[in-house]
Formats: C-alpha cells, sequence, structure tokens
DNA sequence: AACCGCCTCAACCGCATGGGG
DNA sequence: CCCCCATGCGGTTGAGGCGGT
C-alpha cells in the first residue's frame, strides 16, 4: 500500500533539471558523445542511456536552436513534409539547430491543425465543442507567450536568422493567420511558383542531404522537386536517378 | 479567486536498424 | 548466418501553463 502510494506520488514524466544537465554536458565535453550506456552509469545520473542520448541531442548538443520557428522555417517543413511525410529526421536535417522531436511537435501542434481537429472532434465528440469553433487562430499567440516564459532556457526569439523582432514577427503570423482563415491549409499556395521562400537550403552540420536512398523522389515530378529544394545537390541527385 | 478545459512540448516507449563478434 | 548491443526514429503520453468563465 505504502508503495503504491508512493509511485502514485512519483512524477511521471522525469524532468531534466540543471544541474542534471550540467552533469552530462560536461560528462559528454570530456568524454565526447557515444555509448551513452556507459554515460548514464559513470556520469552519476539516475538516467538511462536513451535519456541522456535524448538530453543531449535535443538540448544540450552545441548549436541547438531554441525558441520558436521562423516563417522560413515553417514554410520549409510544409514543404518537406509534403515531400516526405512524418520523417522528422530528414526534416530536421534541412533546419540547422533544430531537432526532429522539435520538428515533430511543431508540426503536430502548429501545422497539422485539420489532423487534430478530427482527433479531438473524436475525442470529445460528447464534450464541450467550446474549442471547434475558434482553436484555428491563437495557438500562435500562446505559442509566443511560452517561448518567453521557458523556465530552464529563457531565451530572446533568437530563431529568426534574419534577426527578425517579436513583435515583428506576430504581426507577419496574423497576417498569415488572417490569409489562412479564408482558405484554410491552402497548399497550392505553398507549391506554387509565385509562393518564394527566402532561406538558403543549408544542410545542418555541413553535410550534404543524401537523396540516394530515398525512394520517395523516384515519384516526384522533377520541377517539383527542385521546387521544394531549390539547390544543386538536389540537381546532381536528379542526375543520378 | 477558483475552477475547468485546452494547448504545448519535453520525455518516454517500442520498434527498426546497423555494426561487431 | 545469428545474436547481442547501441543507437536512431517516430508515435504517444502527460505535466504544467494558460485562457476562459
Amino acid at each position: 500500500m505504502e508503495e503504491s502510494k508512493a509511485m502514485k506520488q512519483q512524477p511521471k514524466k522525469n524532468l531534466w533539471k540543471p544541474e542534471e544537465d550540467l552533469i552530462l554536458r560536461s560528462y559528454v565535453e570530456t568524454h565526447g558523445e557515444g555509448n551513452w550506456a556507459i554515460v548514464s552509469q559513470e556520469s552519476g545520473l539516475m538516467r538511462g542511456a536513451k535519456s541522456c542520448r535524448l538530453r543531449w541531442k535535443n538540448y544540450l548538443r552545441p548549436n541547438i536552436k531554441r525558441g520558436g520557428m521562423s516563417k522560413e522555417e515553417e514554410d520549409l517543413i510544409i514543404r518537406m513534409h509534403k515531400l516526405l511525410g512524418n520523417r522528422w529526421s530528414l526534416i530536421a536535417g534541412r533546419l540547422p539547430g533544430r531537432t526532429d522531436n522539435e520538428v515533430k511537435n511543431y508540426w503536430n501542434t502548429h501545422l497539422n491543425k485539420n489532423g487534430l481537429q478530427d482527433k479531438r472532434k473524436a475525442n470529445n465528440s460528447n464534450s464541450c465543442k467550446k474549442n471547434d469553433d475558434n482553436n484555428s487562430d491563437d495557438g500562435n499567440n500562446k505559442k509566443q507567450k511560452k517561448v518567453i516564459n521557458q523556465i530552464y532556457y529563457p531565451q530572446p526569439p533568437i530563431c529568426s536568422d534574419n534577426g527578425t523582432d517579436l513583435a515583428h514577427d506576430i504581426q507577419r503570423r496574423n497576417q498569415e493567420e488572417n490569409r489562412e482563415k479564408q482558405d484554410p491549409w491552402n497548399m497550392d499556395d505553398i507549391t506554387s511558383s509565385h509562393y518564394n521562400i527566402n532561406s538558403p537550403m543549408i544542410p545542418a552540420n555541413n553535410t550534404t542531404f543524401n537523396f540516394d536512398d530515398e525512394p520517395y523522389f523516384d515519384h516526384l515530378d522533377p520541377f517539383f522537386l527542385f521546387e521544394a529544394f531549390g539547390c544543386s545537390s538536389v540537381d546532381a541527385s536528379l542526375d543520378n536517378m
């Protein structure tokens, strides 16, 4: 009985504390990445190998970008997802400083609105419908507040590669939302040749995106691939198809 | 002020994959 | 080959924060 009581009181999600981060960071910086089982044993952290690896990969690694996605990043995610589906690690590989987990969460919470709505309608079919009427427009404002209120790693919106400040970003998002309200999820707009994407296609970690093993590209229009990725490495890959 | 429901995202889980013996 | 182990990946969960009433 006492045991089950203790189990109930124990939080199921074990958030990383700043001191744990410090330990893991210093251990990895000293001994290098890899051998996560050993890391979890020798660092003194009461964490599993997977947990250590995930924490390092998603939060402690150098050059991790925290904060909200820029519009350019958002555009890229949409395009990449249309091409690749839920290949989050591949998509994240095209977004320097972003992790697969972050991209996945961003997609599920901000971009995959239709899917979420369907899911929630299914879950709450006989309960409060309040959210169905207006859940398409206030998510970004909430997100901005949340970004500012980061607990462990409070940071300014460094996500904007071009130095866009938060207020401007919010204004721009509101404009986008108004457009979206008229025709939500308008993929024609995204794939249109008139739809400009400003961010260069910079591979993460100075690596080249490898299309050789991607059967998905066999079925795609080369022009559309160029339209979506617009970089010379793709041209080279396309030549080999 | 208190309660309730929704939203976000960090963390977990299970399966897949790859490499070494 | 087969097995084992480490790592990677994508789906899912749930704690905490927030806004609405």
